[in-house]
DNA sequence: ATCGATTGCGCAATCGGTTGCGGAAACCGA
DNA sequence: TCGGTTTCCGCAACCGATTGCGCAATCGAT
């Protein structure tokens, strides 16, 4: 390994020289500092960002928590934070919790071991004092997706309880009066303010309790699989269906495609998050797409923003919003370009 | 920040000592390591990982380099290294190359300037002579699922020539005689040993190149659904169609599901990896499952043989075997169990 | 020629740990 | 009591960078 000493002893310069040159942080001669970056070319020089670190007290890295790596909203946010983060000139280290509280923690103490300067984590279910703890240590984290009542730091979430209202204020507006959803963690605040949603939707209509149906799913698609299995024992089925996530939306219409083909289409179905087999089994409907990229960009901004001083620590909620969209019309926000550019051409097989 | 002088100081020894307590380095008297082990309770001391690592000159941690988060398959090799990489005492950073050469060359030094013990890399399309420059330099490096002619590092891969024969083969010999092929990037080895495969394929029932319609797109949603695009124009149409991922697949079944849905029934089609639409279209389909899981585990105990000393530095080759799966049957390999245990009960609305 | 200002750069302490070397105290058998 | 072990632990150098302090050389004006 190349030292800051051996470009310090090529250039005929001390160590603080080539420091400076390195960082910009003070005049030096142009010839000497031609000199310096010569020798740093020649050797392929690289700082040791341990050693810059321990020295500096900083990493420039902040550490992301997310509870399902291979849940598309939590890839979305990942992206987002990453490329926030590295036009701040920050990396991230992405750590997949898999709802497993336990490992959240061990990460979460990890992450603070290599010195991230921050961490966003969207919460997995359960308790969380541990993280209020580190916070009264110091370490500064944002809440995405989920907040939490025992913990005092700011949180980027979607108005949900909104969304749901929208949602199911859409289906019953259709004529619908007879609704399932497939919800997930119960004890997560994003499930709790959806509900609230449905109940105020369920409310204006004057629907009774007996009228909505309410599964709550491991939120994996075999959670959904489950509800699909219930509902085809149902006699009194709901004649139209929320899920709260679009992997338990595919493991519920998978279920029904494998159980009870024709009740594809007598059952309604929506939900949060773009599904690929909702969008070909319904193409005219709606579902709620999540913000999930601006989530990730908010959350990042934020906690960059408190780490530089920019901004005032606080427990703000910052709260984005859901759109109700539609699959055909919504060209902006469909995953998929209406007229895609086609960008390569067939090509022969020699 | 508490330092372990703090907690020598408190316990009433010296650094050393509370070092050697910390990782069991040599003999302390039981009554001194109980006063350290108190000191460290108390205060909530928790090691500078930064410190120990300049010391020591390793830092437990691999990255891994992978050209697309939100594909599957990568999320499902993050996750075995990841995994694998916790059991034998390494934590991981995952970066995300965006299939961009220059974005993988960037993060490549940053993960080497944090003084990473290893590399894990999916190599994205393009030159990489810098990462050869990078293992003569000394990094240790792994590729998976992509191997390069002008990369002397082990490599883990799959068996892909055989799968793209059997999958062809598959179709030729129900009766197939006009098949088309989603590709995706040419220039990777994965491409290149498939469109070997089917060559083979080919070869074997005397198929004519005009009757292989070999389409290059873009590895994503957007490539397949140009291709349905293309396809839905053609004269003397594939009545059968091989997508080199499930991403291109999906967008290929999207694109006739609004271009042409009545070809959806004519057009047999199949590829490498799981996709919810082609099993709902095609319950009775045969795919390639790829061993991504394997790949991720395999990639990463090599690595760290490696790096701990067990193996020598190789240029080998790890091929893993491909299976050809079809979606009714496959219990064990599907991604959704056959008959899913019920964990979660049904809960009335209060 | 003198002197203050400016230019250009080096010394050495420091960050928070690890570890080779060695030393004091306790123990033990004769 | 004495010499040799064994037990237990501390000193201090070191990892590779950053940075406060300060000094020598040059410059320009008088």
């Amino acid at each position: 390994m190349i030292r800051i000493r051996d470009i310090a002893e090529r250039a005929g310069v001390s160590v603080t020289t080539v420091s400076h040159v390195l960082n910009k942080s003070r005049y030096v001669h142009p010839d000497t500092e031609a000199r310096v970056q010569k020798a740093i070319q020649d050797l392929d020089y690289r700082p040791n960002m341990l050693a810059r670190s321990l020295r500096r007290h900083e990493t420039n890295t902040i550490g992301l928590l997310v509870s399902d790596i291979s849940n598309k909203y939590f890839t979305d946010v990942a992206r987002a934070v990453e490329t926030a983060a590295y036009d701040r000139g920050y990396n991230m280290i992405l750590c997949n919790t898999n709802e497993d509280q336990a490992k959240e923690a061990m990460y979460f103490n990890v992450l603070l071991a290599k010195q991230v300067d921050g961490l966003i984590v969207a919460p997995a279910p359960g308790d969380h004092t541990f993280i209020q703890n580190h916070i009264e240590h110091g370490a500064c984290v944002v809440l995405v997706n989920r907040y939490l009542a025992d913990i005092k730091a700011p949180a980027v979430v979607c108005d949900d309880e909104e969304a749901a209202f929208t949602l199911l204020d859409s289906l019953l507006a259709t004529g619908h009066r007879r609704v399932g959803a497939i919800i997930g963690h119960k004890n997560v605040s994003t499930t709790q303010d959806r509900l609230n949603g449905l109940r105020r939707a369920a409310a204006k209509y004057s629907l009774s309790s007996d009228d909505l149906w309410i599964f709550p799913a491991q939120s994996r698609q075999e959670g959904g699989y489950c509800a699909a299995l219930e509902i085809v024992k149902m006699i009194n089925r709901p004649t139209s269906v929320i899920s709260f996530n679009s992997v338990m939306l595919d493991g519920f219409l998978l279920g029904l495609v494998d159980q009870a083909p024709q009740l594809i289409k007598e059952i309604e179905f929506t939900g949060f998050g773009y599904s690929h087999l909702a969008r070909v089994f319904r193409p005219n409907s709606v579902y709620i797409s999540q913000p999930s990229h601006q989530v990730g960009a908010t959350a990042t901004k934020l906690l960059l923003d408190i780490l530089t001083g920019v901004t005032a620590w606080n427990t703000d909620k910052i709260v984005l919003h859901n759109s109700i969209v539609r699959f055909q019309s919504a060209a902006g926000t469909n995953p998929l370009p209406a007229v895609p550019a086609i960008t390569d051409q067939p090509l022969n097989l020699s």
